[in-house]
DNA sequence: GCCAACGTTGGC
DNA sequence: GCCAACGTTGGC
């Protein structure tokens, strides 16, 4: 019998850099970037569900102004993030073993700069985001689900065209 | 397995 | 620079 799969539905994330390490226009200019160094385990295990193609929220933190900056896209489902076993990365984990990797990362790739950030008070302000992670406090998970009606609410205020 | 101490994130 | 909110560590 032949089997049929069944296209997975799209997921939206948002992930956090801060743009005096790694911003919007460093993706510009790169054009896709190894997303790696992230050490927690609930955002390694969500960045095992990304899937090729699903969208994702460019977020700068730690800066003015705090907001989401720009439109992303996984280019390569998780793999071993390289950097845990090396003594000389700042992301180097001693416990890490090759055999059994701890840490993820994923690709990225740029898909478009926002015409201006779309701000963390904007996020919070807005009814139809009520619920939305990021907009609450405290939380800090540096790789966020995002419900797609939140997703497409931010491409609105940012000017740009569905996802 | 509890929980106090400590470290980090990240908004304010 | 402060500190709330977490996550992790380690003593018991």
């Amino acid at each position: 019998m032949a089997t049929t799969k069944k296209p997975r539905r799209v997921r939206y994330w948002l992930m956090k850099s801060e743009p005096g390490v790694y911003g919007i226009d460093d993706l510009e200019r790169d054009g896709w970037t190894y997303w790696e160094g992230v050490r927690n385990y609930q955002a390694r295990n969500l960045m095992r569900e990304m899937k090729v193609g699903d969208p994702v929220l460019f977020y700068h933190s730690s800066t003015k102004p705090l907001g989401v900056a720009g439109l992303a896209r996984v280019k390569r489902e998780a793999y071993p993030d390289d950097t845990q076993f090396d003594p000389q990365s700042p992301y180097y984990d001693p416990k890490s073993v090759e055999s059994e990797p701890r840490w993820y990362r994923v690709d990225v790739e740029f898909v478009a700069r926002f015409e201006r950030v779309v701000t963390l008070a904007e996020l919070k302000a807005d009814p139809a985001l009520d619920g939305m992670l990021v907009t609450r406090r405290g939380q800090r998970l540096s790789v966020q689900p995002v419900e797609e009606r939140h997703f497409q609410r931010v491409l609105e205020l940012a000017g740009h065209p569905p996802a």
